[in-house]
This record gives C-alpha cells, sequence and structure tokens, in this order.
DNA sequence: TTGAGGCCCATAGTGTCCCATGATACTCCA
DNA sequence: TGGAGTATCATGGGACACTATGGGCCTCAA
C-alpha cells in the first residue's frame, strides 16, 4: 500500500487517499489512519455512492448513527424517506473489519463499483470512498478542474470567512472532533 | 444464501439485504445478522406490509413492543385505531426461531407475498422485510430512482447537516443504539 | 394412520481467526 | 548526521468456526 502520507492519532475524520490490494481471498486492508477515524469498531458499512459517481461510500458505526438520525429526521411516510431509507439502509453491506485492519468486499459490491485487484480509498470527511483506481483518477481531475474555477474558489473564501467571524466572535477554538483520544 | 456482506454484533438495528431459500419443508433460515438485531429472542412477527408494497414486514418483541406502545397512543374507539390493531396485531403471525435460526412460512403469508423457493430479506432500520427476489429488484430499482432524485439528495443534505449542528452544539456523540449488548 | 410441525444431527461452503513474513517509516543513540 | 534497531503496516496462507441448508425421526392432532 502506498499513501500521500503518514498517519495520525485520535481523529475522526477520513483525509487524504491511499492505494491498496484485493488479495486472493477478496479481503482489503483499511488504511491504517481511516481504521483510527473508524474510532476503534471493527464494524464497516459500505453502500454505492448515491451521487451515481460509481463509488462505493462507507464508515463506521459513528456515520450510519448519523444517517440513521438523518433519516428518522425525514417525515415519516415520504417517498424520500422510503427511498432513501432502501437504497442506505437496506442496499449497504454490512462488514466486519478482522483484527489486521481487513474487510472482505462481496462480489456485488465488486462488480458494482467496477473494482478488480487494487482500490483507492479517498477520505471523504465523515466518509470515506472506495473507487477503481482509474476511475478515481479521473474523478480527482475533474474535481481539481472544477475546484480552480473562480466560483469555487470565492464560494469557498466566503464560507471560509463566515466560520472566521463565527469562531472569533465565539467562545473557542473550533475542534475537529468532539471525542478525540490520545 | 448470498447477502452483500457480514455479520455484526449487538446491535438493534436490522441493515443490509440477504437472499436465502426456501427449503422443500417451506423453512428459510434468518440472516444471522438479523439474528443478532433480533437482540436474542427467537419470536418472530410478520405481516404484510401496510404500505401495499407486496412484502412481509417483521421484526422480533422489540420491535411488538414498539408497535403496542405506539398503537395505544391512539384514541382509544377511534376507527384508526381499530384498523391498525386489526391489521397489525390480529394480522400478524408470531412465529417461533428454531435453534438454527429458520422459521416457518406459513402458505397464507406465501401466497400473500408471492413467496415460492426464494426469498429477500431487507433491513428496514427497526424491523425487517420479506421480499419476492424479483418484486424487490424491482422496488429496489425504484427506490434507487427516487433516491438519486435532486430534491430527495437534498432533503437528504439539509437533515444531514441538522443533525450534524445539532450534535455539534449539543453533549455527546451520537450513539446507535440504546440497549447494545456484549 | 397420515400429514404437518418441531427437534436433532449432518454437511458443505465460506468467512474469520491467528499465525508468519517482508517492507517501510520512525526512533534512538553514537 | 547517519546508521542500526524497532514498531507499524500491508499482505499471504493454513486452520477453524459459523452459517445456511438438507434430511431423518419423533410427537401430536385430525
Amino acid at each position: 500500500m502506498r499513501g500521500l502520507g503518514r498517519i495520525s492519532q485520535g481523529w475522526r475524520v477520513f483525509v487524504s487517499t491511499y492505494e491498496s490490494a484485493i488479495d486472493a481471498k477478496g479481503r482489503v486492508s483499511i488504511p491504517a489512519s481511516f481504521r483510527a477515524a473508524l474510532g476503534g469498531g471493527n464494524r464497516i458499512f459500505l453502500w454505492l455512492a448515491l451521487d451515481g459517481s460509481g463509488c462505493l461510500e462507507g464508515g463506521g458505526e459513528a456515520l450510519m448513527a448519523m444517517y440513521r438520525a438523518t433519516l428518522t429526521r425525514l417525515a415519516p411516510h415520504s417517498p424520500a424517506r422510503k427511498a432513501l431509507v432502501t437504497r442506505i439502509i437496506a442496499g449497504s453491506a454490512d462488514l466486519k473489519m478482522d483484527d489486521t485492519g481487513r474487510i472482505k468486499l462481496s462480489d456485488e459490491l465488486m462488480t458494482a463499483a467496477n473494482l478488480t485487484d487494487r482500490v483507492k480509498f479517498a477520505g471523504n470527511m465523515d466518509s470515506f470512498q472506495i473507487w477503481n483506481p482509474d476511475r478515481h483518477a479521473e474523478h480527482f481531475d475533474a474535481m481539481a478542474a472544477e475546484a480552480a474555477k473562480e466560483d469555487t474558489l470565492e464560494a469557498l473564501g466566503h464560507a471560509y470567512s463566515e466560520v472566521l467571524q463565527q469562531q472569533g466572535s465565539g467562545n473557542t477554538a473550533l475542534k475537529l472532533v468532539d471525542g478525540g483520544d490520545s
């Protein structure tokens, strides 16, 4: 496995991108820093990304808890809620990480995301993504182009200023996580 | 049996989708992760889903307790309460899981949900569903299409942000379950 | 007696555990 | 500052446990 950088301690945010291999048994190692971001749990949920980008999206129990809270917030019998529950809850794989940090990807997931022998793990703040490396390269280039646009940068600047103000006027410094350990 | 993924420990949420077979005696294995979500009980309640989707909906004693509490909250002699009590309480099958985790589906349930030799178990958070596999495929595709709509994604995003804010401003981190064991 | 349901045992497949190994990055000490 | 030692990590592979599933036997009721 090769990554862009090195580790971390006690974060709850998935950052950076890592590549790793799928072995003969269909197992793939979760990057160590992502394991740390999972906060010690060994359960991993994965589903086909909602945005149609063709990657898998996933996270640990904390993420699933977030989604559960989110979904129960939607109107009980709305079509949106039914659709999202089906798509996210029923449509996600419930995987267990072994004690060396590997999960076994099912055939459905592999074909759905067009995975063969290598994958790219991409951090996505609260969740992470699993990509076919080639697709990820395309995606990354597209995103880089979009990010370089004037409008995009302006939006970033605005939002950043707002946060700065809020932080300045406010109390303490922002924290990246609430429950970071050691 | 083939499913999207693997196992669990001590949750009370039904997640993921699994396919399994009905044997010559009309028995069907409850997926191991769903058994875990049932919390150790061996009693299963099943009824025809209220929304007319043609699947069976079910859960364990915890779910039935939830429904009981919910129904008693309705006005005692209201038509709605009578109807729902009849439909859910009277209309549900009370099945006992054997020690290898199988239940026997009655003919009524089989025909009502159009089940023959294979079924799909679909997690639905607090409950699960049992589908004819073909019907489930249609249903899932329809839900996926609905979930991919702009409006739906936007609603999800909004709700997610709210949960994030609430969590950030609030107290402790979210917990997925209240009574997780082991 | 006959059919159905419940209980028990058997079995194949596969997911999981636990071992080992090589490589890499980090640490410590000279 | 550089090199040896050490910890961490990704990966491979064998053994085992668990799961899904099939089938036989017993019991009970019609």
